[in-house]
DNA sequence: AACTAGGATGGGAACGTTCCCATTTCATCG
DNA sequence: CGATGAAATGGGAACGTTCCCATCCTAGTT
């Protein structure tokens, strides 16, 4: 067994419920109640060393933390940061809140992390209460209307960026993948790798959102090249008999030509590599490239194309944003689009069968 | 394009960063401060139809948000829980948070999560924080000793429900699986399907952690059962050689055996199919069972079989222990053990190919 | 008509801290 | 020694709300 520096008996008694107050420490340390507070804020080198050190002894001794709510009320500051997530079992969602609340913590802030579920009244509910909570900025990774609660807390001040998402008549910042590159990449890379028919699937595609930015760049280049044909559809994921559906009527008319699938997020290739393996599809035969990367990707058959997305950097660069804003509140800054490069990771997926020179992925398990 | 009830051209003009206060509502609406707090508290029915009216109407022309950093001041409440979480990304870790955040809302809490990368000076400073926000109970899935800070928030009355972790010396509620009963499955099912040598790996054992409990039950049933043999290691997955020594160790004495691999959580799932993976080993032939479920498990080869935790209502059963307590502060009932029981998802990756009446698992790709 | 009880409404004090202005202390210089 | 300026220290008011006690009004009962 390991040992404590605080070991106590398994029947450790408990002291009455009470939290230290700034003037109790003062007592104990024979200070003022300012002295303390300049203590536990910035203003420490502004006590003598003698006094800094009674202080800290005595806040120790009553296990003193300053309270929030009272430092929030007079000093104007929560030193909260919110983050309103649509579904907080999406891998993308889960890994930009990592840099997120990684940014967050390196700056003094913590993050309140609201889910909503894809419910609208529920996100009414959670920008209610983080405007009660006075958050100093809002991270935005949800899709569908901005809501009357949200253009009143940007008309409070509120300093607001959206992941992944532009709205045509909603200012403010985002932070997100460049979508025309992405679709680039992508096709660029299905054509080079002998694919000439393309499946495009997405979530629901909300209005303005950076979903329909790479519907309709995607829709353009089928149009641009005539190479290239293919179709795009948005669905929700829930309805299963839909995915099989578009992804059965697409291939019974591919006949004759190399068709690929591109998945518009994770959500997406998980449910489409579910139903090619209940097709029995090879992957290879039939392309699949997904938009984003996950953890099992090189895991399922061949291996699964991917494009990464630098989640880390884009939930760092979104709280950047907002910190800037509250520094400079006075400067009405335009709003600022920050769009990070896709990084192709190649595997199996996007290698026909018919081209082994072409296919480079690691050696594969055979069932 | 959709319509909206707010809708504001692009240059939305920006008003005064100004939040209304309970004073202002008060004097818009005629009425003293007190009917205001009346009717944004649990007292509002003691109010006259007409004076509720006046109120709302005032409070919604003032986009007025009741301030909860005054509330929690003078009222003592926070209406914050806090959850640490030693990482964020961790599918369990996210699973079961969507089931804190689900019951704490329902319950009109917000979750302040803090994810602590399985550092111990994060950990202390998250801890710190988090008694500053004066979070009024505290979900713990983090491994480690507990520290001074956590002690001293359990010093001051603050409930605390443990994750899956138990300490021999520090008493508090635990929501988790049982792990007697997920071992015994899991090793029954192993013997069932023909395995008679197990190697169980976890991620780095904490003192007297539920990973502690499972590894000391495994080693139990195979002091207790002579048709079973194998080996136990824990280990930290970043040392990927470690992994793979310890896979072909245990795979060059299993010669006249039937070899397993029993996975501790779903973070050595993902690693040991990598690891088997690069070997070129066929699933079935060696076994493979993951404790937790994970969204790709039947993806990979012929579908991994797990045993799945019930995240939800083990994220929900912690925060309905936390507000247990607060609801009755007085009464210091003995610390409370919810263990739930692991469901089998049978796959292909724990049928043996020598008995295909054994293997109905969904036809497979093949590369 | 007088009394009583309940419902509705309101004002002052307090919550724990910060901020602002005031006071005290100390060191240096003339 | 006295004056000056800087550093160190401290007290009161304010932050936005809740809570507690007080007051008023109305309806019912005697």
């Amino acid at each position: 067994m390991g040992t404590f520096p605080f070991h106590r008996h398994a029947a450790m008694p408990r002291t009455t419920p009470h939290r230290a107050t700034i003037l109790q420490v003062a007592r104990e340390a024979g200070v003022s109640k300012t002295s303390v507070s300049r203590y536990f804020s910035d203003e420490r080198a502004r006590l003598s060393r003698d006094m800094q050190s009674r202080i800290a002894s005595a806040a120790r001794r009553l296990s003193y933390h300053p309270n929030q709510m009272a430092r929030g009320l007079k000093g104007g500051r929560s030193q909260l940061i919110g983050m309103l997530v649509a579904d907080i079992r999406n891998p993308f969602s889960v890994a930009v809140m990592h840099g997120v609340e990684q940014a967050c913590r390196e700056r003094g802030f913590s993050l309140l992390v609201c889910n909503t579920d894809n419910d609208p009244a529920q996100e009414r509910e959670h920008l209610a209460l983080l405007a009660s909570y006075r958050v100093e900025g809002l991270v935005i990774n949800a899709a569908g209307q901005p809501s009357r609660e949200l253009r009143a807390l940007a008309a409070q001040g509120t300093p607001l960026v959206l992941l992944d998402r532009m709205l045509s008549d909603f200012e403010a910042d985002v932070v997100g993948l460049d979508n025309t590159q992405t679709i680039d990449m992508a096709l660029d890379h299905l054509r080079q790798q002998g694919y000439d028919n393309v499946l495009y699937l997405s979530e629901p595609v909300a209005q303005a959102s950076s979903r329909q930015a790479r519907l309709k760049h995607f829709e353009q280049r089928l149009a641009d090249d005539p190479t290239l044909r293919g179709e795009a559809h948005s669905l929700a994921l829930a309805e299963d008999n839909r995915l099989q559906d578009v992804i059965a009527g697409f291939l019974s008319q591919a006949s004759g030509s190399a068709p690929a699938i591109l998945c518009g997020n994770g959500n997406v290739t998980l449910a489409v590599a579910h139903a090619l393996q209940a097709r029995g599809a090879r992957l290879g035969e039939i392309g699949l490239l997904g938009i984003d990367e996950l953890e099992w990707c090189n895991l399922v058959g061949p291996g699964i194309t991917t494009l990464a997305q630098p989640t880390d950097a884009i939930g760092r660069a979104a709280v950047h944003n907002l910190l800037q804003r509250l520094e400079e509140p006075q400067r009405q800054a335009p709003p600022k689009r920050t769009h990070y490069q896709a990084r192709l990771i190649l595997r199996g997926s996007t290698c026909r069968p018919n081209t082994p020179d072409q296919y480079d992925s690691v050696s594969q398990e055979r069932p």
